[in-house]
DNA sequence: TTGAAACCTGAACCACCTTTCAAGTTTAGA
DNA sequence: TCTAAACTTGAAAGGTGGTTCAGGTTTCAA
């Protein structure tokens, strides 16, 4: 009590270099357990010994097993986030824009299975972050469709529900595509080629002519 | 032992009437506890609480906790099959009856939230049925886009990916639209706006002109 | 009617894991 | 160097809930 965070139940930054080390090892530790057996099968103990940390040091840097797993969510939301802004190219189309953005998704992806893993489980875990996260990344490719409007490159009646659609594609895509890649195909060369499909049907849909 | 079935630990199927109706009750008491609380917070007791069954009888007809779950998931799955096969109109477009589909599916989720919420969980509790749950609907909305190259109503270059995106785009818009859905908004007449909205995309994408 | 199989019952077993805690060690600023 | 705060440690408390089991009841075919 008095203390700045603790009310919350919130456990407090690490005021020492040695703290900050220790946090970090603990959540890296956790993105491979979670990630690995899901948040159930997960024990802290799994973490700590992953960590190389003691059982109870974990309570000095989270409160609970739901506030580690809550750290990676938003972590994780944000590391999609960075992923497809990165990719972005002022000079690109918007149609290209959008290509971009999924190939940066499907690399993402394909780099951090069990970040992806742990983000849909969210639904479960902490309804209220994948909510959120899901809203953000709406929000994110509406204001990219709106730009395209504002170039005359879309047609002017996009709306919230085109970039729910897209957000959809996208994600399924990464599934099927990065997170259930066939290791035997390079993985690569695919990606690239769903890119353009998903291109393909943005730019004119998938009927004849 | 000996028994027909008993060897894989696949409990029997019920022998007698009563049985049957035990069965029914547990499964249905299921689809409550496990869409409310999800499957780690649902609990056994809690099934045969709803259904009004000794706790013991649970294992007369399910061997343990996800062999119910699984039950249900390939239940629903069925259910999620019948609900767009049922809406297909032999006379309609190729690109109306991927529209009806949509709009079947949209039906579908808005009345079953539960099962919703169940088959998304499966991905975490059964790896297996999720996995084919969405081959196989993958496999139907395939074959579908297939149908229409056969007519020429749609381009002849649609492959799997293509399927695997329309999919995405249907799961997040039921996501959003029937599973999020404002209650104040009529779903109903929302429903059918976003089912023509995806219908849109489909015939002449996002593009311009 | 009868008896064997099917079904029902709920208390208790038990394995598992999150969280706490009191006591020791390290850090870092003065 | 010194010391208060930060950090570490691992044993054990405490709760939960899936699963078992032995004994009773109902069903149904013969």
């Amino acid at each position: 009590m008095g203390r700045d965070e603790k009310d919350a139940g919130v456990a407090t930054e690490p005021a020492t270099e040695r703290g900050r080390r220790t946090r970090r090892k603990l959540l890296d530790a956790a993105t491979v357990e979670f990630g690995q057996n899901g948040f159930h099968e997960a024990s802290i103990s799994g973490i700590t010994r992953r960590a190389g940390v003691a059982l109870g040091s974990f309570y000095t840097y989270f409160d609970t097993k739901d506030a580690i797993f809550r750290a990676l969510v938003t972590d994780f939301s944000n590391g999609v986030r960075d992923a497809a802004s990165g990719s972005a190219d002022p000079d690109a189309s918007a149609l290209d824009t959008e290509r971009r953005a999924l190939s940066a998704f499907l690399d993402f992806a394909r780099e951090h299975k069990e970040i992806y893993r742990i983000i849909d489980e969210a639904e479960f875990v902490d309804p209220a972050s994948y909510r959120l996260h899901y809203e953000n990344t709406a929000k994110r490719i509406h204001a990219r469709l709106q730009a395209g409007m504002d170039k005359a490159e879309f047609r002017d009646d996009l709306e919230e529900a085109h970039a729910w659609a897209i957000m959809g594609m996208n994600v399924f895509l990464g599934l099927r595509y990065a997170v259930w890649a066939d290791p035997s195909e390079e993985a690569n060369r695919k990606a690239d080629a769903v890119a353009d499909i998903a291109r393909g049907i943005l730019e004119k849909g998938i009927g004849s002519q």
